[in-house]
DNA sequence: CCGGGGTATT
DNA sequence: AATACCC
């Protein structure tokens, strides 16, 4: 191959945009809050001043500040409470489908950030000089980018990636527009030819701005950064790693030979940092799909009695079976997530979890879609037992619980989806000479099967009752899946290929779970048995929080579809 | 009580 | 189950 054609070679294939919307929390809030538009505004977290909108900003005020500091900065600072997620996790939605309308290949860290891959949409307008799956009309004449741009431009790179950025800008410029259209949010973009540098260069040119960066600036762009904090993986414990060995700046970064380096931090960081350090970065946009968890937390000064506990509990677990129920796929294990006060140090206090199964999938899909609230309770409990010594005086300061894993509901053939996710999505690879790398395509059937860790012999304290009665002892025939939860089983792999693939998936993993002196009889009613196990006021706790549990009508059942939409 | 969420890796 | 990272 001669030097022409050489030159000619794809070095950066990808075309990516980088959507970060502007103080994120503050703009719902603003929204929400018209009369606040015009004034300096926090999101209040607890004691922390979550995020703040541009007018706050000009005081000073950062983001995660303490109140008192945010207010002493700016007296007159108004603050909105944004504990509850719930309208951002709303607005992240509708943001996220405004993005799929563009490509399905989106990327979101959080709820406001967010990665596209663009690379076919660019090959489209450059080929017809339209998309006919995506009409929006885009000015082709213009050869000059929207927005900002990053560094010099007069120099055009040969791979052609020159005007693939500049249609990229227009794209870019059209996904703010929809979504202030539709929402009345205003977004920053960053365009480049790899995520790091669309994300760096977003940066630079906020709120409601865009910028592009061609890769001849990739260097550059690093250099300015100076802290290596600022490149995106590398957080504190990376840093103090870093600075420890005296390095500090990306130069510092190129200037340390990767042998010395990898030594201090591990080959795998120490490769990607020494790329990132001159722009290089080869990872792919990876479409975010469903999410592995949902969860909530509490955080408080101190909880030192379980009554609190069990109460504090019971309210998340209403919120958290309402979001799963938005979610619409079944949960199938469940995580407590704890938080005990260090008086001894000022240090933070170190969390603590406990997960377990949940016994049958305590849900909807049986007849009643509704979740059996006490129950859940109960197991909540079980977990907050063992991972608190409630003998002993104890002292929280959180409290989370979790859904971590999840079926998908019943209906239709849902077993290749599943297999599918595990498929890496394939894009941008336009020319396997790239600079940049060719992503491996890993299409192995993960038929390797782990070696089992040996099933949980280390569990056998688990009969106590839910607060112990005094005097009692644990003989007492239990024959409710909530006393004997053990850790959650491990799936091999190959189990969960199965269980992929299978045409009507079952239950059968989780039927071998349960013990066979367990039916699982899914009663919307509160169990008997349990419910006369809880102390007094638990009970009355219990039966008062959701008094439908004792006699669900259809009508109860027709809201939450309702709900559902 | 640095919030209240998430993800991936070990 | 903990750690490290992200927003
Ligand atoms: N440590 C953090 C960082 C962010 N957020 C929340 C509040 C933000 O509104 C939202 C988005 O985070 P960003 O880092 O994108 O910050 P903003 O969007 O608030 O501001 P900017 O305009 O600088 O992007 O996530 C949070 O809860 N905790």
């Amino acid at each position: 191959m001669d030097s022409i054609e050489f030159d000619a070679i794809i070095r950066h294939p990808r075309t990516i945009i980088h959507i970060d919307v502007d103080c994120f929390y503050a703009q719902v809030e603003m929204l929400r809050h018209p009369e606040l538009q015009s004034k300096p505004l926090g999101v209040q977290q607890k004691n922390i001043v979550v995020t703040s909108n541009y007018l706050a900003r000009e005081y000073g005020i950062k983001k995660c500040m303490s109140v008192e500091e945010a207010l002493q900065l700016c007296p007159e600072l108004a603050l909105v409470n944004g504990e509850d997620l719930t309208h951002y996790r709303h607005y992240s939605a509708k943001i996220l489908k405004i993005l799929h309308r563009f490509t399905p290949l989106v990327e979101r860290l959080g709820f406001d950030d967010n990665f596209l891959d663009v690379t076919s949409i660019v090959q489209k307008y450059m080929n017809s000089g339209n998309d006919s799956e995506l009409n929006i009309s885009i000015n082709m004449e213009d050869e000059h980018p929207v927005g900002k741009v990053f560094g010099p431009s007069e120099e055009e790179c040969p791979c052609g990636c020159h005007s693939r950025l500049i249609i990229a800008s227009k794209i870019a410029a059209e996904i703010r527009e929809q979504i202030y259209k539709d929402l009345h949010i205003t977004c920053s973009a960053g365009i480049g030819h790899n995520k790091l540098l669309a994300k760096l260069v977003g940066l630079l040119h906020k709120p409601n701005q865009q910028t592009l960066i061609f890769p001849c600036s990739a260097a550059m762009l690093l250099s300015t950064i100076e802290s290596v904090s600022k490149i995106p993986g590398v957080g504190q414990k990376t840093t103090q790693l870093l600075m420890s060995n005296n390095i500090k700046t990306v130069d510092d970064l190129r200037k340390t030979p990767l042998e010395a380096l990898e030594k201090k931090i591990g080959i795998d960081l120490a490769r990607k940092l020494k790329d990132n350090a001159e722009g290089i970065d080869e990872t792919v946009v990876k479409p975010t799909g469903k999410r592995q968890s949902i969860g909530l937390e509490d955080g408080f000064k101190s909880v030192s009695l379980i009554a609190e506990v069990e109460s504090r509990l019971g309210a998340l677990l209403r919120r958290l079976t309402e979001l799963a129920m938005e979610d619409g796929r079944i949960p199938v294990a469940m995580r407590l997530t704890v938080r005990k006060h260090d008086f001894n140090k000022s240090a933070s206090g170190k969390r603590e979890t406990r997960q377990c199964a949940l016994p049958k999938h305590l849900l909807p899909s049986s007849k009643s879609g509704i979740y059996d609230h006490a129950k859940m309770l109960a197991l909540a409990m079980k977990l907050f037992h063992r991972t608190v010594d409630v003998s002993k005086p104890f002292h929280l300061t959180l409290l989370g619980v979790a859904f971590t894993k999840f079926e998908e509901r019943s209906s239709g053939k849902n077993s290749i989806t599943s297999f599918l996710r595990k498929q890496v999505a394939v894009q941008s690879v336009l020319d396997i000479s790239s600079e940049e790398g060719v992503s491996d395509i890993n299409l192995g059937s993960p038929m390797s099967v782990n070696q089992d860790s040996n099933d949980g012999s280390a569990m056998s304290t688990t009969s106590s009752p839910i607060s112990k009665p005094i005097g009692t002892n644990n003989q007492t025939v239990d024959d409710d899946v909530l006393n004997e939860i053990e850790p959650l089983p491990k799936k091999t792999r190959l189990e969960v290929w199965l269980s992929g693939r299978r045409e009507s998936p079952s239950n059968e993993m989780a039927d071998l779970r349960l013990s066979p002196s367990s039916p699982m009889q899914l009663s919307p009613k509160i169990d008997a048995a349990v419910l006369k196990s809880l102390p007094i006021d638990i009970q009355r706790e219990v039966t008062r929080s959701w008094p439908t549990t004792s006699k669900p009508k259809s009508n109860n059942i027709l809201k939450y579809f309702i709900a559902n939409k």
